[in-house]
DNA sequence: GTCTATACTCAGATAGAC
DNA sequence: GTCTATCTGAGTATAGAC
């Protein structure tokens, strides 16, 4: 539970479990992340840092949370291809986060993950989004008008996802330049 | 470690196991495919079962080397976009197999983990394959020369593995059709 | 080689005291 | 809000029976 006003000293310690998370998935891995590494990390027992999220599954899911929170506010409000090359670029500098985004996308095949919820919530509201910006762009005619534009975006989110997992396993390819090539595709 | 001609009684036991394994994660999921419950499905103590893959993670591992054998030899060794798509449309009759698939990719993430090695094996000999296989269909003219080779190939397997993080949150959509979609663009 | 029984260690989670 | 103590269940190492 989020808690309003009145209780900003848990509001910025909430935040602060949140990035320790993040920075320990970082430099030691996923794997090493557990409840009793993080809580040590903030001066915390295990019990007292789940009093905050409840379980570590929630407390990993609200990680990627704030992290959309963060991105909305910092990506400039451009076009479809702008806007997901910014966020892939961004991530290139936080292996933490890639990591955690593709351990959670496959951990919502679980229907008991809460992780779940969260990406079928967060897969409408983004391709709400981008089917405006798509279709715009086509009446602009920056992007051919034949292609449907559903299947623009469900394939420019698996590629995203896609080269994320590839990343993974070896961070020298430009995951930012294979998305332009695509987009380069979808031009008249 | 594999055995070989004189006990075979162990290889098929071997082969029950991981069959049982990918039963259990289709129908009940991955998270309740414990090394426990696997056991009790092919009659072994837990020690038992782990005497013939070491590790859970061996043995998952395993289930998915063992498909990609299977594949190979179905598969007919038709075009890249055909072969793809063969190897997707049987997929989707096998959400276990998808489901331990994707995340045994996000597990690839740890260096410590078995299905590092064999992810980083499996792309280079995937790529290699589809490399030849791309350039001559260049050649042929069957897709546009002017492309880069190595960006389709990592496009294309990122595509396909990122409709598989898409579809194990949603099988209503239609892998099959996307990629053919994707491929249609490649063509002059 | 195949397999069981036992036991160890660690994880995440919970109850209740402070 | 935070702790200690405890519970449950996971994976697996070991010893040894057959």
């Amino acid at each position: 539970m989020v808690k309003r006003g009145a209780y900003a000293k848990g509001v910025v310690k909430r935040e602060g479990i949140l990035e320790a998370a993040l920075e320990i998935i970082g430099r030691r891995g996923y794997r090493s992340a557990s409840v009793r590494e993080i809580a040590d990390a903030v001066g915390l027992s295990p019990a007292g840092l789940l009093h905050y999220f409840g379980s570590k599954e929630q407390l990993f899911v609200d990680i990627l949370r704030a992290r959309d929170a963060a991105d909305s506010r910092q990506v400039p409000d451009a076009g479809v291809e702008e806007s997901l090359v910014a966020i892939i670029r961004h991530n290139e500098q936080v292996p933490g986060l890639v990591e955690l985004y593709t351990r959670l996308a496959a951990e919502a095949g679980d229907p008991a993950h809460p992780a779940r919820a969260f990406f079928l919530d967060r897969t409408a509201i983004v391709h709400a989004a981008a089917r405006e910006a798509v279709v715009a762009e086509q009446r602009a005619g920056r992007i051919r008008a034949e292609l449907d534009p559903e299947w623009i975006i469900r394939a420019g989110h698996a590629l995203a996802d896609g080269l994320q997992n590839a990343w993974i396993l070896d961070p020298t390819i430009d995951m930012a330049a294979d998305v332009e090539q695509f987009f380069a595709l979808l031009k008249p």
